[in-house]
DNA sequence: GATTAAGTTCAATTTTAAATGAAAATTGAA
DNA sequence: TTCAATTTTCATTTAAAATTGAACTTAATC
């Protein structure tokens, strides 16, 4: 019969996940998420599913969402163990590579997409009578737009090929 | 007997807000108060309390609230009409000023408490029998919160006192 | 200083997002 | 290929966040 005997986490485990939930927090991350990279973070060895379902006291299927969501963004890597279907699990090397990661999923898609909406919006403005106040903050959104695609673009380069 | 008859929104008026929901999306700012903010900045007027509730069709209350918000953070400027209670309203001038003041406000508080936390964190794992890996990535946050902090104290610098 | 128009507050409600867990799917060892 | 171990999926539940609106406060006008 199966033993779930979880070690507690301990007290610097705890700050630290402490400490991610709230920059997930800012970047708009579900806490869970950032539980399971606290918990890798910390972590000297790479860590099993169960262990992190374990420790962590959270469910299976949130394990599996948070894996996948990590990995998604390069911030986690897996490594398969011969002689057993289980993965270890441990944070990318590039913490800096791994924000780049998420930012690129998360921001860039909105930027693109904005960019025709706005040429349109200012486009629209300018043919139309709309007062030169509104054609200038207009164009100065179209601007910003711009901008940080181009700066994304030279600090998040897509992931190899 | 008052006559509420507002003005339906144009379909740039709808664009321009469908934007700004968008990204206030990524900074976790909510929807209504994009929606209050984005009539403002493509309105060549200021405009009133009462235009904006009816207008956008929201509360009383979330107008507010949401007023309340963007004057906190720097985006909007209200003038007082004399002679009358009503204020108007207009989005500040720089946008990048107004960004500025949000991110203020959202991030540096967390960096700021973290730092303490973090360095508590590596004085600890120092000082017991932590792995080599876990000392260096712990060290590696520690820098990262630090640069962060910098970083904003550059390109923020608080609102003239 | 009473009245009314304008705006705020906050408990209750609604909406949205996240977590759960049972069932289904997948993998690799035998 | 079978089968048990492991992981994923996703409908449901739970939790968190945003919105509402009625009661309340404040300020202007008479």
């Amino acid at each position: 019969m199966k033993k779930p005997n979880f070690a507690p986490l301990s007290a610097q485990e705890k700050e630290l996940i402490k400490f991610f939930v709230k920059m997930a927090g800012i970047l708009g991350v579900q806490r869970s998420v950032a539980e399971i990279y606290a918990l890798m973070y910390g972590s000297p060895e790479p860590l099993e599913f169960d262990i992190i379902q374990g420790r962590l006291g959270i469910s299976k299927g949130s394990v599996s969402q948070g894996l996948r969501f990590l990995k998604g963004n390069g911030m986690v890597e897996s490594i398969k163990v011969k002689g057993s279907r289980r993965e270890l699990w441990k944070p990318s090397p590039s913490l800096a590579g791994s924000l780049v990661g998420l930012l690129r999923n998360q921001v860039l898609p909105s930027l693109e997409e904005s960019k025709p909406v706005l040429k349109k919006l200012v486009d629209d403005a300018t043919g139309q009578n709309f007062s030169e106040e509104v054609i200038d903050r207009l164009t100065r959104l179209q601007r910003w737009n711009s901008r940080a695609l181009e700066l994304s673009a030279f600090l998040l380069p897509p992931p190899e090929a």
